[in-house]
DNA sequence: TAACTATGTGATTATATACTCATATAGCAA
DNA sequence: TTGCTATATGAGTATATAATCACATAGTTA
Protein backbone atom coordinates (compact mmCIF):
# COMPACT_ATOMS: atom_id res chain seq x y z
CA UNK A 1 0.00 0.00 0.00
CA UNK A 2 1.27 3.31 -0.77
CA UNK A 3 2.51 6.00 1.57
CA UNK A 4 0.68 9.72 0.66
CA UNK A 5 3.19 12.47 1.43
CA UNK A 6 1.64 14.61 3.51
CA UNK A 7 1.11 18.44 2.17
CA UNK A 8 1.34 20.95 4.74
CA UNK A 9 -1.02 23.19 2.24
CA UNK A 10 -2.99 21.02 -0.01
CA UNK A 11 -4.18 24.25 -1.97
CA UNK A 12 -1.08 25.82 -2.59
CA UNK A 13 0.34 22.32 -3.96
CA UNK A 14 -2.18 21.90 -5.98
CA UNK A 15 -1.95 24.75 -7.74
CA UNK A 16 1.70 24.78 -7.88
CA UNK A 17 1.35 21.64 -9.41
CA UNK A 18 -1.13 22.94 -12.20
CA UNK A 19 0.60 25.56 -13.23
CA UNK A 20 3.95 22.67 -14.26
CA UNK A 21 1.34 20.65 -16.14
CA UNK A 22 0.25 23.69 -18.02
CA UNK A 23 4.10 24.29 -18.94
CA UNK A 24 4.83 20.68 -19.35
CA UNK A 25 1.81 20.36 -21.70
CA UNK A 26 3.14 23.99 -23.36
CA UNK A 27 6.66 22.32 -24.18
CA UNK A 28 4.92 19.56 -26.07
CA UNK A 29 2.76 21.49 -28.48
CA UNK A 30 5.99 23.89 -28.93
CA UNK A 31 7.69 21.00 -29.93
CA UNK A 32 4.93 19.90 -32.78
CA UNK A 33 4.62 23.47 -33.68
CA UNK A 34 6.83 24.51 -36.86
CA UNK A 35 5.70 23.31 -40.72
CA UNK A 36 8.92 21.13 -41.22
CA UNK A 37 8.46 19.13 -37.65
CA UNK A 38 4.71 18.98 -38.83
CA UNK A 39 5.64 17.34 -42.14
CA UNK A 40 8.13 14.84 -40.03
CA UNK A 41 4.76 13.69 -37.95
CA UNK A 42 2.82 13.63 -41.49
CA UNK A 43 5.85 11.54 -42.93
CA UNK A 44 6.31 8.90 -40.18
CA UNK A 45 2.40 8.70 -39.55
CA UNK A 46 2.78 5.65 -41.85
CA UNK A 47 6.28 3.92 -40.80
CA UNK A 48 9.56 4.64 -39.69
CA UNK A 49 12.29 6.54 -41.87
CA UNK A 50 15.69 7.54 -41.94
CA UNK A 51 17.32 11.35 -41.60
CA UNK A 52 18.04 11.46 -45.41
CA UNK A 53 14.51 10.70 -46.70
CA UNK A 54 12.44 12.79 -44.05
CA UNK A 55 14.95 15.76 -44.91
CA UNK A 56 13.61 15.15 -49.01
CA UNK A 57 10.22 15.07 -47.86
CA UNK A 58 10.42 17.80 -45.62
CA UNK A 59 12.55 19.61 -48.44
CA UNK A 60 14.95 21.07 -45.70
CA UNK A 61 18.74 20.77 -44.78
CA UNK A 62 19.71 17.98 -43.31
CA UNK A 63 21.26 19.49 -40.67
CA UNK A 64 18.44 21.44 -40.04
CA UNK A 65 16.13 18.45 -40.37
CA UNK A 66 18.58 16.63 -37.79
CA UNK A 67 17.76 19.29 -35.51
CA UNK A 68 14.11 19.50 -35.73
CA UNK A 69 14.07 15.46 -34.77
CA UNK A 70 16.08 15.85 -31.93
CA UNK A 71 13.17 18.23 -30.74
CA UNK A 72 10.35 15.60 -31.32
CA UNK A 73 12.52 13.26 -29.64
CA UNK A 74 13.55 15.16 -26.61
CA UNK A 75 9.04 15.84 -26.15
CA UNK A 76 9.17 12.14 -26.19
CA UNK A 77 6.96 11.93 -29.18
CA UNK A 78 9.48 10.22 -31.64
CA UNK A 79 12.41 7.53 -31.16
CA UNK A 80 15.12 6.35 -32.94
CA UNK A 81 17.51 3.51 -33.63
CA UNK A 82 20.70 2.88 -35.24
CA UNK A 83 21.04 0.93 -38.31
CA UNK A 84 24.57 0.64 -40.00
CA UNK A 85 25.44 4.82 -41.10
CA UNK A 86 21.58 5.57 -40.63
CA UNK A 87 19.12 6.76 -38.03
CA UNK A 88 15.87 5.68 -38.22
CA UNK A 89 12.83 7.71 -36.59
CA UNK A 90 10.20 6.47 -35.90
CA UNK A 91 6.36 7.36 -34.12
CA UNK A 92 6.04 7.12 -30.60
CA UNK A 93 3.11 8.89 -29.57
CA UNK A 94 0.61 7.79 -31.91
CA UNK A 95 -2.23 10.12 -30.38
CA UNK A 96 -0.52 12.78 -32.17
CA UNK A 97 -1.56 12.24 -34.87
CA UNK A 98 -5.58 12.17 -33.96
CA UNK A 99 -4.95 15.69 -33.06
CA UNK A 100 -4.44 16.59 -36.06
CA UNK A 101 -7.55 15.20 -37.86
CA UNK A 102 -8.97 17.79 -35.16
CA UNK A 103 -6.94 20.56 -36.21
CA UNK A 104 -7.32 19.80 -39.58
CA UNK A 105 -11.14 20.01 -39.30
CA UNK A 106 -10.64 23.53 -37.00
CA UNK A 107 -8.88 24.64 -40.62
CA UNK A 108 -11.81 23.20 -42.62
CA UNK A 109 -14.64 25.40 -40.43
CA UNK A 110 -12.57 28.78 -41.11
CA UNK A 111 -12.25 28.09 -44.61
CA UNK A 112 -16.24 27.45 -44.57
CA UNK A 113 -16.57 30.68 -42.51
CA UNK A 114 -14.38 32.77 -45.20
CA UNK A 115 -16.00 31.26 -48.02
CA UNK A 116 -19.56 31.85 -46.41
CA UNK A 117 -17.94 35.73 -46.26
CA UNK A 118 -16.82 35.64 -49.41
CA UNK A 119 -20.19 34.66 -50.97
CA UNK A 120 -22.07 37.29 -48.60
CA UNK A 121 -19.82 40.26 -49.58
CA UNK B 1 -21.32 18.34 -60.70
CA UNK B 2 -18.82 20.00 -59.54
CA UNK B 3 -16.36 20.93 -62.19
CA UNK B 4 -12.32 19.94 -61.13
CA UNK B 5 -10.01 22.64 -62.02
CA UNK B 6 -7.41 21.71 -64.81
CA UNK B 7 -4.14 21.33 -63.66
CA UNK B 8 -0.87 21.54 -65.10
CA UNK B 9 0.99 20.02 -63.16
CA UNK B 10 -0.46 18.15 -60.96
CA UNK B 11 2.24 16.63 -58.93
CA UNK B 12 3.88 19.92 -57.88
CA UNK B 13 0.23 21.75 -57.03
CA UNK B 14 -0.29 18.99 -54.38
CA UNK B 15 3.10 18.98 -53.56
CA UNK B 16 3.07 23.17 -52.52
CA UNK B 17 -1.00 22.24 -51.04
CA UNK B 18 0.51 19.85 -48.71
CA UNK B 19 3.39 23.13 -47.47
CA UNK B 20 0.42 25.28 -46.92
CA UNK B 21 -1.05 22.34 -44.69
CA UNK B 22 1.60 22.12 -43.08
CA UNK B 23 1.79 25.47 -42.18
CA UNK B 24 -1.64 26.53 -41.43
CA UNK B 25 -1.05 22.86 -39.03
CA UNK B 26 1.75 24.45 -37.55
CA UNK B 27 -0.21 27.97 -37.03
CA UNK B 28 -2.86 26.26 -34.89
CA UNK B 29 -0.23 24.87 -33.09
CA UNK B 30 1.90 27.56 -32.04
CA UNK B 31 -0.98 29.52 -30.69
CA UNK B 32 -1.74 26.89 -28.56
CA UNK B 33 1.91 26.70 -27.38
CA UNK B 34 2.38 28.68 -24.07
CA UNK B 35 1.65 28.05 -20.64
CA UNK B 36 -1.07 30.58 -20.34
CA UNK B 37 -2.87 29.68 -23.05
CA UNK B 38 -3.29 25.74 -21.69
CA UNK B 39 -4.38 26.90 -18.84
CA UNK B 40 -6.79 29.96 -20.61
CA UNK B 41 -8.44 26.23 -22.43
CA UNK B 42 -7.99 24.30 -19.51
CA UNK B 43 -10.10 27.13 -17.64
CA UNK B 44 -12.74 27.46 -20.41
CA UNK B 45 -13.14 23.84 -21.31
CA UNK B 46 -15.74 23.59 -18.34
CA UNK B 47 -17.64 27.38 -19.70
CA UNK B 48 -17.33 30.83 -20.72
CA UNK B 49 -15.20 33.34 -19.13
CA UNK B 50 -14.57 37.20 -18.84
CA UNK B 51 -11.20 38.15 -19.07
CA UNK B 52 -10.96 39.31 -15.42
CA UNK B 53 -11.48 35.91 -14.19
CA UNK B 54 -9.42 34.27 -16.90
CA UNK B 55 -6.44 36.50 -15.71
CA UNK B 56 -7.11 35.74 -11.99
CA UNK B 57 -6.93 31.80 -13.33
CA UNK B 58 -4.00 32.02 -15.38
CA UNK B 59 -2.21 34.25 -12.50
CA UNK B 60 -1.26 36.90 -15.34
CA UNK B 61 -1.69 40.80 -16.06
CA UNK B 62 -4.61 41.25 -17.72
CA UNK B 63 -3.27 43.45 -20.65
CA UNK B 64 -0.96 39.92 -21.30
CA UNK B 65 -3.89 37.89 -21.17
CA UNK B 66 -5.82 39.83 -23.38
CA UNK B 67 -3.27 39.06 -25.84
CA UNK B 68 -3.29 35.60 -25.62
CA UNK B 69 -6.73 35.99 -25.97
CA UNK B 70 -6.69 37.35 -29.41
CA UNK B 71 -4.29 35.24 -30.55
CA UNK B 72 -6.39 32.16 -29.46
CA UNK B 73 -9.66 33.76 -31.38
CA UNK B 74 -7.47 34.47 -34.29
CA UNK B 75 -6.62 30.77 -34.88
CA UNK B 76 -9.97 29.68 -34.18
CA UNK B 77 -10.03 27.69 -31.19
CA UNK B 78 -11.80 30.65 -29.13
CA UNK B 79 -14.43 32.99 -30.13
CA UNK B 80 -15.94 36.27 -27.87
CA UNK B 81 -19.02 37.88 -27.25
CA UNK B 82 -19.35 41.61 -25.22
CA UNK B 83 -21.76 41.11 -21.91
CA UNK B 84 -22.06 44.86 -20.82
CA UNK B 85 -18.39 46.12 -20.44
CA UNK B 86 -17.22 42.43 -20.06
CA UNK B 87 -16.16 40.13 -22.95
CA UNK B 88 -17.12 36.70 -22.79
CA UNK B 89 -14.64 34.07 -23.79
CA UNK B 90 -15.46 30.57 -24.72
CA UNK B 91 -14.72 27.10 -26.33
CA UNK B 92 -14.79 27.23 -29.99
CA UNK B 93 -12.81 23.77 -30.73
CA UNK B 94 -13.98 21.46 -28.27
CA UNK B 95 -12.13 18.50 -29.98
CA UNK B 96 -8.99 20.34 -28.76
CA UNK B 97 -9.24 19.02 -25.50
CA UNK B 98 -8.80 15.89 -26.35
CA UNK B 99 -5.82 16.33 -27.38
CA UNK B 100 -4.53 17.68 -24.30
CA UNK B 101 -5.88 13.93 -23.01
CA UNK B 102 -3.38 12.54 -25.38
CA UNK B 103 -0.53 15.18 -24.39
CA UNK B 104 -1.05 13.93 -20.44
CA UNK B 105 -0.58 10.32 -21.57
CA UNK B 106 2.80 11.33 -23.02
CA UNK B 107 3.62 13.40 -19.94
CA UNK B 108 2.65 10.02 -17.88
CA UNK B 109 4.77 7.54 -19.75
CA UNK B 110 7.80 9.88 -19.86
CA UNK B 111 7.34 10.50 -16.01
CA UNK B 112 7.17 6.05 -15.86
CA UNK B 113 10.60 6.15 -18.13
CA UNK B 114 11.83 8.37 -15.44
CA UNK B 115 10.76 6.42 -12.29
CA UNK B 116 12.12 3.25 -13.96
CA UNK B 117 15.46 5.15 -14.87
CA UNK B 118 16.03 6.36 -11.19
CA UNK B 119 15.24 2.53 -9.51
CA UNK B 120 17.49 0.86 -12.04
CA UNK B 121 20.46 3.69 -10.80
C1' DT C 1 44.98 2.47 -43.45
C1' DA C 2 42.25 6.27 -46.37
C1' DA C 3 38.10 7.80 -48.49
C1' DC C 4 33.28 8.12 -48.28
C1' DT C 5 28.47 8.67 -46.38
C1' DA C 6 24.96 9.77 -42.88
C1' DT C 7 24.16 12.27 -39.04
C1' DG C 8 24.86 15.59 -35.33
C1' DT C 9 26.46 19.99 -33.28
C1' DG C 10 28.81 24.74 -32.39
C1' DA C 11 28.61 29.49 -33.72
C1' DT C 12 26.53 33.19 -35.97
C1' DT C 13 22.78 35.91 -37.56
C1' DA C 14 18.04 36.94 -38.48
C1' DT C 15 13.52 36.77 -36.96
C1' DA C 16 9.67 35.97 -33.86
C1' DT C 17 7.61 36.06 -29.42
C1' DA C 18 6.44 37.53 -24.72
C1' DC C 19 6.18 40.76 -21.10
C1' DT C 20 5.72 45.39 -19.15
C1' DC C 21 4.09 49.94 -18.92
C1' DA C 22 1.53 53.64 -20.65
C1' DT C 23 -2.30 54.91 -23.06
C1' DA C 24 -6.74 54.38 -25.72
C1' DT C 25 -11.48 52.91 -26.12
C1' DA C 26 -16.08 51.38 -24.72
C1' DG C 27 -19.72 51.08 -21.69
C1' DC C 28 -21.68 51.99 -17.12
C1' DA C 29 -23.07 54.96 -13.10
C1' DA C 30 -23.63 59.25 -10.67
C1' DT D 1 -20.75 66.04 -17.90
C1' DT D 2 -17.13 63.38 -14.83
C1' DG D 3 -15.36 59.32 -12.94
C1' DC D 4 -14.99 54.41 -12.91
C1' DT D 5 -14.18 49.67 -14.72
C1' DA D 6 -13.05 46.17 -18.27
C1' DT D 7 -10.60 45.40 -22.16
C1' DA D 8 -7.41 46.25 -25.97
C1' DT D 9 -3.24 47.99 -28.12
C1' DG D 10 1.36 50.60 -29.24
C1' DA D 11 6.19 50.82 -28.13
C1' DG D 12 10.23 49.17 -26.10
C1' DT D 13 13.06 45.53 -24.29
C1' DA D 14 14.37 40.90 -23.30
C1' DT D 15 14.40 36.34 -24.64
C1' DA D 16 13.68 32.32 -27.61
C1' DT D 17 13.81 30.13 -31.95
C1' DA D 18 15.29 28.91 -36.68
C1' DA D 19 18.41 28.60 -40.57
C1' DT D 20 22.90 28.39 -42.40
C1' DC D 21 27.60 27.07 -42.73
C1' DA D 22 31.53 24.81 -41.12
C1' DC D 23 33.16 21.16 -38.78
C1' DA D 24 33.01 16.81 -35.88
C1' DT D 25 31.77 12.05 -35.30
C1' DA D 26 30.47 7.27 -36.37
C1' DG D 27 30.17 3.61 -39.28
C1' DT D 28 31.08 1.64 -43.96
C1' DT D 29 33.88 0.15 -47.86
C1' DA D 30 38.07 -0.48 -50.45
Amino acid sequence: MAIKTRQTCPRVSREAGRRVVYEKQAEILKALAHPVRVAILDFLKDGEQCVCDIAKFAESERSNVSRHLSILVSCGVLESRKEGLKVIYSLKARCIMDFFECITGCLKQQANENAKLLRAI
